[in-house]
DNA sequence: TCTGGGGTCCTAGGACCC
DNA sequence: TCTGGGGTCCTAGGACCC
């Protein structure tokens, strides 16, 4: 039989659901969350919460991801909705990992819940290696108690969408004489890389499927779409080579932010600059954790409205404290709000540097200090919770000192592209 | 179906340099 | 004085992913 390279991509089924209802059987609960009408969904108390994660039974009544709270109540009365628990999905994801690791010394995590898997190390014929994504499907089943999908391509595109396929709990090939047959009968919208935006703009040229797409004029897609035309073309005919890359996500890490919808549509500056501290606080004390300096603040407003602003600035000296990026974050803030109510803020660190190597600047003579304080508010908080310690304005300021939703999550590496 | 939070990448236009 | 062309850096915003 003939030796090929294969590609594997292993994705979760409906990962946050699994993974609570796993841990609920775990600690002796009786009913598996996956066979009740249950969800994983955005804090209930905060305004807006919508739905991670459903069960089949859930899905079957309407219940969909992405979708609010309320309306997902109104398909299904009887609704079980659990909050979010990242801890746990970090542990989860990481004994899938492990498994992984056995299989290809190659592992890709993707993101909380995808890993591709470099099977080129080894000759397969394709059956060896349909045997074998067999295999890791139910040792993972056997071991950790969730299922997966695996996809087998010959690239990360044609993993990706075989694993894609029919859920949950199958393996599916895509092979090259398969695209035509798997691939191209999908709706565009289905394609990785294709979103909402470029579906709109696909559909109004007459694409409607993948095939479409694959056969549309380059001309026009290049018109259209610019670069992205020739990268959405070959996608659809299986055309990718990137590399797995064997990193663990959070080495390469390009920025930190955190944001936050308040409970209600803030009008006054004192209130924003209140979530702006607290957002700062949260972002300033991943970057010390990373061990990182940011030489670029950013901060975002969504409108009640729902339009959108950013302003971006750059610093002169890196720096990982907090209230010298605050500062910032204010003026940047001040800049950018036409006073209109603000539904949700957003603070963003990048362009980082190893603290190893930290210049003193000769206009920070307490920075020393500053820093000083600074890593010992960090230790208390690691050792005691983040709410040990409040800075005095937010006492009895309705505000929350430390905001942001996912905390001290290393976990980081979801991206759009290959 | 316009709703949440955490990310990455790309592009266009302006400023500034030679 | 304003005319050219090429390059880089910076910023704002859009699109995509899970």
């Amino acid at each position: 039989m003939k030796k090929e390279k294969f590609i594997f991509h292993v994705d979760v089924n409906s990962a946050f659901l699994s993974w609570e209802a796993v841990a609920r059987l775990q600690h002796g609960e009786k009913t598996d969350l996956r066979t009740i009408p249950s969800a994983i969904g955005g804090d209930p108390v905060k305004r807006s919460g919508i739905i991670l994660a459903a069960s089949k039974p859930a899905k079957k009544l309407g219940v969909r991801t992405a979708q609010v709270l309320h309306e997902a109540f109104l398909q299904c009365p009887n609704l079980k909705v659990f909050p979010p628990d990242y801890h746990l999905y970090m542990r989860c994801s990481e004994a899938m990992v492990s498994i992984l690791r056995t299989y290809s010394p190659l592992v890709q995590k993707f993101s909380v819940d995808e890993c591709f898997l470099d099977m080129n190390d080894f000759s397969y014929t394709r059956q060896e290696a349909i045997d074998i994504a067999y295999k890791i499907k139910n040792q993972i089943e056997d071991q950790l108690g969730f299922t997966v999908n695996v996809g087998i391509g010959y690239n990360k595109i044609t993993a990706k969408m075989a694993s894609e396929l029919e859920k949950p709990n199958k393996v599916h090939t895509m092979f090259p004489e398969e695209i035509e047959s798997k691939l191209w009968p999908l709706e565009v919208g289905e394609l990785f890389g294709v979103g909402h935006s470029s579906k709109v703009k696909l559909n109004a040229i007459g694409v409607e499927t993948i095939g479409d797409l694959a056969n549309m004029s380059i001309d026009i897609l290049k018109y259209k779409f610019k670069s992205y035309g020739q990268v959405i073309k070959n996608y659809a005919n299986g055309i990718e080579s990137s590399e797995v890359r064997n990193f663990s996500g959070y080495e390469k890490i390009k920025s930190i932010g955190n944001s936050t919808t308040i409970k209600f549509d803030v009008t006054e500056a004192d209130d924003a600059y209140k979530v702006l501290l607290s957002l700062t606080e949260m972002v300033a004390s991943r970057l010390r954790s990373e061990g990182f300096l940011t030489q670029l603040v950013s901060v975002s407003i969504r409108y009640a409205s729902l339009g959108h602003v950013s302003h971006q600035r750059k610093l002169f000296h890196y720096t990982d404290q907090t209230m010298q990026i605050y500062k910032i974050v204010e003026e940047l803030f001040n800049d950018l709000w036409n006073k209109e109510a603000i539904r949700h803020l957003g603070v963003r660190v990048s362009k980082f540097h190893s603290n190893v190597s930290y210049q003193y600047s000769i206009f920070d003579e307490d920075i020393d200090k500053h820093r000083k304080l600074e890593s010992v508010v960090d230790a208390l908080r690691i050792k005691y919770g983040k709410n040990i310690l409040t800075r005095a304005g937010f006492l009895h300021s309705g505000f929350s000192a430390m905001s942001g939703g996912v905390s001290d999550e290393k976990y980081t590496d979801m991206i759009s592209s290959l």
